[in-house]
DNA sequence: CCGTTCAGATACTATCGGTATCTGAGTATG
DNA sequence: CATACTCAGATACCGATAGTATCTGAACGG
């Protein structure tokens, strides 16, 4: 096996361990030494496949971002009329939304973004994208449901990323949090802006 | 000037300090040594008022969530109307969501969470308790209106809350985001539920 | 082969939260 | 009023951790 390729899997490697530790114990409360170690090496192969914690963490965030964009995407092609897609969301957002504490995790990574602007640029950038692609699916649903000029899908997708965000991040405090909400919302919002 | 005074003297000086540095910083980039210092004081005045930086940083919560409930309480009760009322909150959101930073701050404490169990049942407490506000608030206005009886208060403050965290935490790293989504979703879901 | 390169290991530094100990001004008591 | 006590705050220290500097040995090119 190749240099590169042994690096190449080193690194997946940390992305691995990584992405668990972050999701179990958050940003500041892992330390690289600790994601070396369990990932079977040392400080230093961290420091030889990513600047730093901060990059570090932006690769884990990509990771996290594709099973997430995956489990959406999945949830809107299974069913083709409005309703059902809806439904199909809500049980995504039930399972995926506080739980495994992503949101958290997004949350605390995008303070450091006021020190750094690396990461602020970087989670900007990243987000953008994701409105962007919540609003093409807004727009892909309410056309074919022919209520596509009621609805303004860039705002309704900063409120559909907000409110996600502000949930999963309550949720994962409060688990009593009531899902449902972010569903019954996205209804009344999908039927008619004004 | 007795003891007892100097002290609260002393913590809410700490307080006000911490405040500052806490919302232009962050929680994990503000040092105790460095508001201690800028306080007048050193990081022994902080022990002996605080059991540690979480304590401080609820205190700090708190007396951040006070401002702000004084805000949101004037924008409701300055005007009358359905409309007005959430004209005026909108103008409060404008100027209160993400730019102070005080959202960034309660989410990046609230990472602190996963492994603190006195900052976890702290904050849920408190954010129990804003919700309920928040609801009180709904109930008020939908009554006032004659529309109680088509809105569930406490998921319609469920979502307004979560949709004040994400706009908040959004805009603190992104300030294009468009914060009239806010007032726009309030004004769908105050305006009936289903 | 053999010299170069570089992924990853090892050793070290700086910073910060927290603890232990100290000190001196304020307090209670005779 | 004098003396002993208390405790807010200062000082000195410890352990953890992000980051840096240096080293090493195995994979490359020539």
């Amino acid at each position: 096996m190749s240099r590169a390729d042994r690096q190449a899997q080193t690194r997946e490697r940390l992305i691995e361990v990584a992405r668990e530790m972050f999701l179990a114990d958050g940003y500041a409360a892992t330390s690289l030494d600790k994601v070396a170690v369990r990932a079977g090496f040392s400080k230093g192969a961290v420091y030889s496949n990513f600047s730093g914690k901060e990059e570090l963490c932006m690769a884990v965030l990509d990771s996290i971002h594709e099973t997430q964009i995956q489990g959406v995407v999945a949830a809107f092609t299974l069913d083709t009329d409005l309703d059902g897609r809806i439904e199909a969301f809500a049980a995504w957002a039930r399972e995926g939304l506080g739980r495994p504490r992503w949101t958290a995790l997004e949350v605390e990574f995008g303070a450091i973004a006021r020190q750094s602007p690396y990461v602020a640029t970087e989670l900007v950038k990243r987000h953008r994208e994701i409105r962007a692609a919540i609003a093409q699916l807004v727009r892909q649903v309410t056309t074919e449901a022919g209520i596509a000029d009621t609805v303004d899908a860039d705002q309704a997708a900063t409120a559909l990323l907000s409110l996600g965000i502000g949930l999963g991040t309550l949720r994962s405090l409060d688990h009593t949090i009531d899902v449902a909400v972010f569903a019954d919302t996205m209804r009344v919002l999908l039927r008619g802006w004004r």
